[in-house]
DNA sequence: CGAAAATTGTGACTATTGTCACAATACATT
DNA sequence: AATGTATTGTGACAATAGTCACAATTTTCG
């Protein structure tokens, strides 16, 4: 696929014509992240903007103790970055490769050029940063409120609408996240992921099958969960 | 003060020419409410953008058994609203009156004319939007990871940042809201905020006085809590 | 001012969930 | 296939913090 086609499927970049694509994506350059590599670091100044190409990667923060909690996960057309570029904040996450990951980017005085040149990108971003928020409130509510069991079951959803695919109501989410992974999100232990993910089984709203996790149908499993 | 005089205030309309600003402040309306009186919501279709003139104001969710998480709390000068118009979803919130507040609103029209005809507001507002992004992020963070006091000394801190006068070093917040409101915020109860404060204040952290609290070198406090 | 309502303080008890320790698998590498 | 490493499962225990009940205090309002 070409460098234009990926683009298009990038929301933000949804609106602009082939050839306004072009001239983007030809001050973008590629690079390749092995899995486990760092690809921005918290608390470094940010003069890049990225977009996910192929991969996952992981958005996370660092306690003082070295405690990880795990903002978000990052998949195919997503991008990130943007946050510092805008705020002219350091960085407020670190981005790790969770899988071996190839980005695009651009740099802060491309990216801000195009939010000039093109304010349709500047609307389609506020759009972006809306649905963010709104996220993070859920997050937020989620883990202020609910109890681990709760808790795991959003971030099963949050999984699932990120890297999953439908088929027939059940959503089949593939090379699912460690449970180390899955209780940074949730805000919980990597035992009490274990263990309610077992119970989980037991009451048939999951199937697992090595790294694999079926969850039945979805609409209802997110009903009771969110 | 005149309406344009408020304006000038709000971050987002901060780089505009004072003919601009009158433009806009002739197309808003002025709207008093009491306290206790719910402003905006949730789920509710979203058709206004507000700005505070006076008072404060909290942003919650509720769940569906009642309970509240308080996402924010904001005063003169900060604006709401804006998610819904931009993305065209439901209120992801609700607003309440703290106290006795007066807003002026702008309609959902009025409001995109103005991202249009001011690109100015529209990468203002962008910065804003990052701005909130990383506070939710930290909130994030400060519920996954903490135990109850870190979170209630993060909590007192975001009331600080908020609400709060500095006076050599010390932080003052007068009306500190409920312990009730501070524990919906931190997401704990209201007897572990009154044990809490109570600590803090043998601490020498922290002094309260009736609805008044100080925040001893608020420089260190936060080092301390965050 | 005085009664009623709202908020705060506190003790006792409970339970959820984190932690530790180690066993059991699964995965990778030679 | 064999060995080592990473991940997952599970029991036991401890502790933080939630809940309940009620007292004390503060605020509101007639």
């Amino acid at each position: 696929m070409s460098k234009v086609e990926h683009l298009r499927k990038v929301p933000i970049f949804s609106d602009l014509s082939d050839s306004d694509l072009k001239k983007i994506s030809e001050k973008m350059i590629s690079r390749l992240y092995e899995k486990g590599k760092m690809i921005l670091l918290e608390q470094s100044q940010g003069e890049t903007f990225f977009i996910i190409i192929s991969g996952v990667v992981k958005v996370t923060r660092l306690s003082d103790d070295g405690r990880e909690v795990i903002l978000a996960i990052l998949g195919e057309s997503d991008f990130f970055g943007e946050m510092s570029l805008l705020d002219g904040e350091g960085r407020s996450a670190n981005i790790v490769a969770n899988e071996q990951s190839e980005v695009v980017t651009l740099s802060r005085s491309d990216f801000l050029d195009c939010l000039q040149k093109y304010p349709k990108i500047a609307i389609a971003l506020l759009e972006e940063l809306a649905v963010r928020l709104r996220k993070s409130d859920q997050h937020i509510e989620s883990l202020s409120l609910s109890d681990s069991e709760q808790r795991i079951g959003v971030t099963l959803i949050r999984l699932a609408e990120e890297l999953g695919t439908i088929k027939q109501g059940d959503v089949n989410v593939k090379n699912l996240p460690y449970q180390q992974d899955i209780a940074n999100m949730a805000g919980t232990s990597r035992e009490t992921v274990s263990r309610t993910l077992k119970l989980l089984e037991t009451k048939n709203l999951i199937m697992r099958d090595g790294r694999n996790l079926t969850i039945y149908k979805f609409d209802l499993f997110r009903q009771a969960f969110s």
